[in-house]
DNA sequence: TTCCAGGAGAGAG
DNA sequence: CTCTCTCATGGA
């Protein structure tokens, strides 16, 4: 299958800027575990080259591609709005193209729960030993993976069995927060309805799920772009450039809502990235 | 050995 | 309200 015509994106950058843990490149593909089953992404230039591991229909794969990868963004309006300084443009410049995922809510929920005061490659450790204990099997050609546990299995799961796949102490949250998923207790349709603020006031109620962990649901799940997650990059990445002193999480976040405005969400995942892949990224 | 990683809870003040 | 300590794990 194809998608025609897909300007201002660009896959790599969208798949490795730290949104989502599933996403392997093999040469030039992107192979990864969504919604149940595995897709193989490649970006030719403005076409994308897709195949799924179930026989979905194509019409339907190709509007929830256009979903998931945020495809109907108007980019060049989007970043103009945030393009406010020298330092965001040269993130802006780099990454062009790089979208905010639209994803499971399940998954980012209990991903970012295991994210707290972890990194990057033991989440995506913690995540793949997860699906293979309680997911299940997927092929696609000869490429395997497991789909994303659902709330049911791990709400029956015992503490030991996921302490086994490197949660540490966050094994209790996850499984609390799959039990309140389980029970109706914490309600996906009426979150996924809620505005930003009542959406992450209703995640914080959760053990587990803080500030910084709320915010990065209700941007890489729910769509809210004016979601700002202060991790220790943006804390540093604010300090150093745009306040240049000490700052409070509070003072950030308001600085930096009424600075980059209500798409300040997609402004930090630039300048994240930036950070993240440019050693130099501090200097002028 | 110590420090750090897309932090958050609990307790003290 | 803010500040501090602790939490399990593995790689640098």
């Amino acid at each position: 299958m194809h998608i025609q015509n897909v300007t201002d994106f660009n896959l790599k950058y969208t798949l490795e800027s730290g949104q989502s843990f599933r996403w392997n490149r093999v040469d030039d593909a992107y192979y990864g575990v969504v919604e149940g089953r595995i897709l193989k992404i490649c970006q030719q230039g403005t076409t994308l080259q897709v195949e799924s591991s179930t026989d979905e229909d194509v019409s339907t794969l190709a509007a929830y591609l256009h979903h998931y990868l945020d495809l109907g963004r108007d980019m060049p309006r989007l970043l103009a709005a945030v393009d406010n300084d020298a330092y965001i443009h040269r993130a802006i410049e780099k990454f062009w193209g790089m979208r905010i995922l639209n994803q499971a809510l399940w998954e980012t929920l209990a991903s970012f729960i295991l994210s707290q005061n972890n990194n990057v490659p033991r989440i995506r450790g913690i995540i793949r030993r997860l699906s293979e204990h309680f997911g299940e099997k997927l092929t696609l050609e000869r490429y395997v993976d497991y789909s994303f546990p659902s709330a049911h299995a791990l709400a029956a799961s015992q503490v030991d069995e996921l302490l086994a796949c490197g949660t540490g102490y966050r094994a209790s949250y996850l499984r609390d927060a799959a039990q309140a998923v389980v029970s109706g207790e914490l309600a996906f349709t009426q979150l996924k309805q809620f505005p930003y603020l009542e959406a992450k006031r209703e995640l914080m109620q959760r053990k587990g799920i803080g500030e910084k962990v709320a915010d990065c649901i209700c941007l890489f799940s729910l769509g809210h772009l004016e979601a700002l997650p202060i991790d220790v990059w943006i804390k540093r990445i604010f300090e150093t450039l745009y306040l240049r002193r000490q700052a409070t999480h509070r003072e950030i976040r308001e600085f930096a809502q009424n600075y980059f405005g209500e798409s300040v969400g997609y402004a930090q995942q630039y300048l994240f990235h930036y950070a993240h892949e440019e050693p130099n990224w501090a200097d002028v």
